[in-house]
DNA sequence: TTGTACGCGTTATCAA
DNA sequence: TTGATAACGCGTACAA
């Protein structure tokens, strides 16, 4: 019926070679509405919604018909309509707040796994990779509020205290990654990063090194000071290891990497040639673990035989490189999925006040510090 | 004027600490509309409209009347209405197919790339990851024609060929990025991955080397044997050198990594027990690099002493490890950020036949292949 | 079981 | 310079 129909809605290229025999569906230009369809299949708009959504009250044979109708004319429903009628976006925003050459590839882990639980979860992911330092934050958030997306994660290195306070207040439910802080729909996940750091540390200690140079992320600006970053976290850590050694903290041990290789390849390097006494290193991210390694060998000393290393994160490379990396390991996949979870939670359930997530954090033993024992990840 | 309305529109939580002082807006319940801008200002929708998108033509004063209002209560237009009624999405999507356990860091890169490009040019990117081998992924085109995406980029490990032809047939817009694959509206962007390997190969038989393992990614099945994969490239370019040097292509010395570290050290072991001709290892990607030189020291032989090595993608791991990889370098940013420009051109432009891109791909030396000359990146 | 009519929050057209 | 009103494509009472 109706024969013009199939006409108005050809395929975009009506098909210059054989490929387009196959017939797939859309592109952006101009598609049929559910009017078409309503109209090319004799009945109603509402009969075709009906179907659409299985309101399983459409006699057999006029649903075969509508949706052989549809699938004629390659007829998608628009997304966009629905949302509108529905008040609901079925968006969530992933923000990364990045700082620029640094490609942390943690950041990549958390990501598959809060895409693979957004999308079983039948939400959209739209994804914003920031530089930290960039001051147009503001205009990225209101893009969020005008998208009316229903959940946010932010993650990554150090956004700026107030982007935090902004998110908070815009009421949207949130779910920081690595951060934490919280709020009336505001929660985080994080991994146990006190428990690990003190792991890492205890490792050191138990093979009896005493002088442990702590290789921190930032040194943190004052606005940040009230914010208990992942840093924060370590250091206590480290810190209640010694306690608990009764080794006392030495801050002169404390050094900053920037979170990257070569920041804290020279900050050890400077630490490792004023102290001799110094026999080990804890770098709170597996990448400045790398540098420390360098730095040790900058020094023509050798890991593990005069200094032992020791990272946080687990990210890929640790294996690869040579020695291979004793970290803490962070199950990135796992938090990004709870991340999606506990959002989802805050935003069906708004009443329920959110709560944090902490997950595990282990240590592996590889070969950095010299004790190979039982470790099947050995290169 | 109208105070109800300032009732009516409270920010979401009434600040039940001092925080709440910033007055930030959003909330995914229920906002202001546009109409109750218009009653608060007491003014019409279309003078609100046109003060939004700027039309210039209403008096300053009603303006700044307007203005005054939207900022009171928190008003943010819907982008989902206002997409509705401009047709157009303003989404794009970015399709990555990943393989369970492989964490390509390049991936990362190139992503990273996409979303600054994508934000400058005013659009949103919507992330799906899938798993290669999931046969699921129609229903993951379905939710790109009812979002009515306006353009595609399609990345990783081995798409089926059944995806590419439908995203093709689809009509919309897509650019493949490392998969050379073309249509009316379909393009790619990619490395020179020919003159990549080639450099690659030629640096080891510069060295000298003359019997070079070739570590493969995929072992193709027979669905992909019309497709030319980077993979099937980079073994072009390392024929081709093998001839420039009247080297004879050897069948036997080609072995397959699955892209995968411990793919490529078992198979590379392999090689070299049955090979101890061999004095080289070219593999087309940097983890596959990384399993070979495991496999040499598995043999109790050095990198590069007995065996050099070459990787290829020059991911940031390549640096850490030791010896340092030599390796093929490929720009994962600006791919990306070429994507996205490409993808735009297609959109805005239907007439204008699209354009592969492909980047230069350059030789990094560093350790591996021990030809240690003027290279800063040195460890 | 099917159809009518209204509303979702915008922009665009036209008239005032 | 401003205002009414009709789309946009869909979901859903409510009526038939």
């Amino acid at each position: 019926m109706s024969d013009d129909v199939h006409d108005r809605w050809r395929r975009p290229e009506p098909g210059a070679d054989g490929e387009s025999g196959d017939g797939v569906p859309a592109g952006s230009i101009q598609r049929p509405t559910i009017r078409d369809i309503a109209r090319a299949a004799g009945v109603s708009v509402s009969t075709v919604s009906h179907v659409l959504n299985e309101y399983g009250d459409i006699s057999e044979e006029t649903e075969h018909r509508v949706r052989q109708v549809m699938e004629e004319l390659n007829y998608y429903p628009s997304a966009l309509a629905r949302r509108l009628v529905m008040k609901r976006s079925y968006v969530l925003q992933l923000l990364l707040f990045a700082v620029e050459g640094l490609h942390h590839p943690f950041f990549y882990e958390v990501t598959c796994g809060i895409t693979s639980e957004v999308e079983k979860a039948g939400y959209e992911l739209v994804l914003g990779v920031k530089d930290t330092r960039d001051r147009r934050w503001r205009e990225t958030l209101r893009r969020c509020y005008e998208a009316k997306v229903e959940g946010i994660m932010l993650m990554g290195t150090l956004p700026s205290a107030k982007v935090l306070a902004e998110v908070r207040a815009s009421g949207i439910p949130a779910v920081m990654i690595d951060i934490p802080f919280e709020g009336p729909r505001v929660t985080y996940v994080t991994s146990d990063n006190i428990a690990g750091a003190r792991r890492a540390a205890e490792h050191l200690i138990s093979l009896g090194h005493r002088n442990i140079i702590y290789v921190d992320g930032y040194d943190l600006p004052d606005e940040y000071t009230p914010l208990p970053t992942i840093s924060v976290a370590r250091r206590i850590g480290y810190e209640e290891a010694l306690r608990a050694h009764g080794i006392e903290f030495d801050p002169r041990l404390v050094c900053i990497g920037n979170y990257t290789q070569e920041g804290a390849r020279s900050a050890v390097r400077a630490k490792l040639e004023s102290r001799s006494d110094v026999t080990a290193v804890f770098a709170i991210s597996d990448v400045m673990a790398f540098g420390a390694m360098k730095a040790v060998r900058d020094l023509e000393r050798r890991v593990p035989g005069d200094v032992a290393v020791v990272g946080f994160d687990d990210i890929e490379a640790a294996s690869y490189v040579r020695p291979a990396l004793t970290t803490i390991k962070q199950q990135g996949e796992l938090m990004g999925r709870s991340a999606v979870c506990e959002l989802l939670r805050i935003i069906t359930n708004p009443k329920r006040s959110p709560k944090a997530t902490v997950l595990p954090a282990e240590l592996v033993v590889r070969e950095s510090c010299g004790a190979s024992r039982l470790s099947p990840q050995f290169a």
